[in-house]
DNA sequence: ACAAAGAATGAATAATGATTCACTACTTAT
DNA sequence: ATAAGTAGTGAATCATTATTCATTCTTTGT
């Protein structure tokens, strides 16, 4: 036996597979999945079509684990935002602003992971990034009921509500159509948001 | 000259016009605009391929003009239930059943007009759409806050939400998972969106 | 230096599906 | 009946891209 591969040679093309990685995930957050062509994702990593067939199954499971990755980002950091300390209340309504926040950031990756249909592989992760938000928001309602800033109501369906209220708003045609206003003013935007999110739940002005 | 259109020729080609559209509709209800081919569509319209693009320019014109057919439909429907008698909130409120229970009856299309991404010319028709419906929801939010039963708020901003949060809880991927409860009692269901809805609204616990 | 094994390459292939167009069939007016 | 014009046909074409695989290049152990 000659060649045996090498700590080295791992190591290697473990780089070469992040990279693949990293190059797809920066044409999702351009212009989305569908639009991300294997080739112009091979030509980004300075790797041949036929080396990325070597790292990932299908394009399709490339797709699923850059989904996967980013996915984890935004759900860890909406997680994060949960465990402040305050009442249930406070702490989602930090956890909203952070994900539009994040949303209004990057759209486009927004738009990827909300809502963009890519195809089965994906929309099996998407699924699984639906139900880790709605989990997340729904545990702090329940919690928020408890400690009786809610009032009893359907939490999973209103975690519902939130997602949709909030996603509609941020990545839906309305928003996208308008001039990418990079770094203008959205706290107005996102407090009539977080004001109707927070009501809805709560049916208490503030 | 001894070929020149007659009227009883006028009228077969409107029928066969309208059969393409009625079973392109047919096709988009069933799996949405992407997953509608062509072929199929002829074979359901017993034409050929060809026959189509006698009829419509392209593909997406075809889709374009079945979008706004479905969606006519729809807004009209919502606008009739927001001119009913009642104050703002009880319109709104008719308006927004009005509107779950045409998507929870036939889901596909309204993830379709909804929110499937489809190609520019469609896109912009769905714009056209989400116009019609926040302008329809808008004017009644401003009418309520003329009238005092809601507070001042961002009226735009308001519909996008009611418009994301039921469509999240509706044709959202999370429903589309649950098995089609075809005559399943949706009602509490339904309660509970419009509760959030109209708390998000009003502020008002009810 | 050599050979074995693996990795990388990218042109060729394959699959999908919209669109075209040369042709046939039908309608109408004379 | 005939000719001119229009509608309908559907197999062939074209376009787009993911995927393959025969070949070339690298790495490793002897």
């Amino acid at each position: 036996m000659a060649y045996r591969e090498t700590e080295k040679m791992r190591q290697r093309k473990a780089l070469a597979r992040e990279k693949i990685i990293n190059c797809t995930y920066e044409c999702v957050a351009e212009g989305g999945f569908r639009s991300a062509r294997i080739t112009r994702i091979a030509g980004l990593a300075e790797v041949a079509t036929g080396t990325i067939y070597r790292h990932f199954e299908s394009r399709e499971d490339l797709f699923a684990e850059v989904f996967q990755l980013a996915t984890q980002k935004e759900v860890d950091k909406v997680a994060e935002a949960l465990n402040t300390s305050g009442d249930a209340a406070a702490r989602l309504e930090a956890a909203l602003r952070q994900f539009a926040g994040r949303a209004l950031r990057g759209p486009v990756m927004a738009w990827s992971l909300l809502a963009e249909p890519v195809d089965p592989k994906v929309e099996e992760e998407r699924l699984a990034y639906r139900k880790a938000y709605a989990s997340l928001f729904e545990k702090t309602i329940r919690e928020g009921i408890t400690e009786g800033c809610f009032p009893d109501q359907n939490a999973q369906q209103s975690s519902t509500c939130l997602v949709g209220a909030i996603a509609e708003s941020l990545v839906g045609p309305l928003s996208l159509t308008q001039p990418n206003r990079e770094n203008e003013d959205n706290d107005p935007l996102v407090d009539a948001i977080i004001r109707f999110c927070m009501q809805g739940l709560t049916g208490t002005r503030r």
